[in-house]
DNA sequence: AAAACAAAGTTAAATTAAGTTAAAAAGCTC
DNA sequence: GAGCTTTTTAACTTAATTTAACTTTGTTTT
């Protein structure tokens, strides 16, 4: 299971997640301030960073820079108190995965931390280099759906959310789990976003009838093919 | 991190720029005149110089002039409260790597900082001699493109911009962070700018189908290749 | 089973991002 | 400072994504 490095100097705070983290099966390193964890983070490997933005000694956000010259691949996810503007500017510039304003609720982490670690993963992990379906093949590195008539390019989105799909072949894929995935945040609009996206591998599938996205109500999508 | 020499009249601009940048990492020596900087210079060594155009005993633009005898390579930023375009000119022809006007962010100055530290480092660190991309071979130092058509001298920014492409090959290089290492400052002129060395590479790039710039909307630029 | 509600589907418009090409401006070199 | 190269600006085109408006389908309530 994933390693992470948590660096939040509020106590309690940061033993509530750990306890919580490791409830849920993460083993959880607590620094309580930004040069101990830079330190830790030097002499043992993680899967992903849970950084405070105010810290003592290196604040969270230099922590990450430091951090990623370390390690390139690395994801962060950044905890705040303020949930002002130019912090969350600032961490994308550092590179931040996610972004979470407190107060939070432990499962809202708990979710982000899985969606960003499939990401990553997904990619690190051998991604197989195309998918059949029925009369189409797709090719996710390269976002091309080739069928009969040709191939066809695909939009980065379009591909992400047909790579999801194939990847739950003939499962539900859970519509938030693909919003988390591919949006970030599984809002409203993000979800009408997606609908259109459905809509569109729909057309471009309908080419093979043996090849179809199921809906399943409240649920999510089965991508259906043989 | 980085060693900064600052050269600050003004005293509480001077403490402020210093906790400001202790606060980001850096270690920072701070003088209130020319002459001692020059002084400091001689018997420590820096990676940056931020330099106040109007200091007493030695200006800021004959003091860069100094220090680059001494040192052929340091980086400078000037720091000046008038925006007057003389001082910018001669700033740049003393080697200005950069140049802010007062009255500017901290974040400004720090991103400055960084995109210089970035461009000057980068060269310093092992460069590959070589990139593989398909049937090209991409020599940043010599900024030479060769493929089975014969070598192609690429122009600074042409080359700048597929070194940066060619270090995160097949994953995804991401604008602002192209814009602010190659340009500084990520503004929309800049990002017009950008657009068009894309079209550019991607033009030189077209000879081998395997190889190709994709675009990941919103995000930044994928370089495609086996 | 009709009404009420919620989820999903469709299509088009709006918005924002990126691509292309040419011309202008800025930098060099001799 | 003429003649070159490089870079930026401009004008315009194309494409990706989101938003909106409206429709259909499925589920629950009464």
């Amino acid at each position: 299971m994933a390693k992470i490095l948590l660096a939040e100097d509020d106590i309690n705070l940061g033993i509530l997640l750990t306890d919580y983290l490791e409830a849920k099966g993460y083993r959880v390193v607590h620094l309580s301030d930004g040069k101990q964890a830079l330190e830790t983070f030097r002499t043992e490997t993680f899967d992903l960073c849970l950084l405070d933005i105010m810290l003592p000694e290196i604040d969270g956000i230099n922590l990450a820079r430091k951090i990623r010259k370390i390690e390139k691949e690395i994801p962060f996810i950044f905890l705040t108190a303020k949930s002002l503007e130019k912090d969350k500017l600032e961490g994308f510039s550092a590179g931040a995965d996610d972004y979470i304003t407190k107060p939070f609720s432990m499962e809202e982490l708990l979710y982000r931390i899985e969606a960003i670690l499939r990401r990553t993963r997904s990619y690190t992990d051998e991604e197989p280099e195309e998918y059949k379906l029925g009369s189409f093949t797709f090719y996710p590195l390269t976002q091309v759906l080739e069928s009969d008539e040709g191939p066809k390019k695909l939009t980065t989105k379009e591909s992400e959310l047909l790579r999801l799909l194939c990847k739950n072949k003939n499962e539900v894929l859970e519509r938030n789990y693909a919003l988390r995935t591919i949006w970030v945040d599984d809002n409203y609009f993000n979800a009408r976003s997606m609908d259109v996206y459905i809509t569109k591998l729909r057309k471009y599938l309908k080419g093979d009838p043996s090849i179809s996205i199921l809906n399943v109500h409240g649920k999510g999508y089965r991508l259906l093919c043989q």
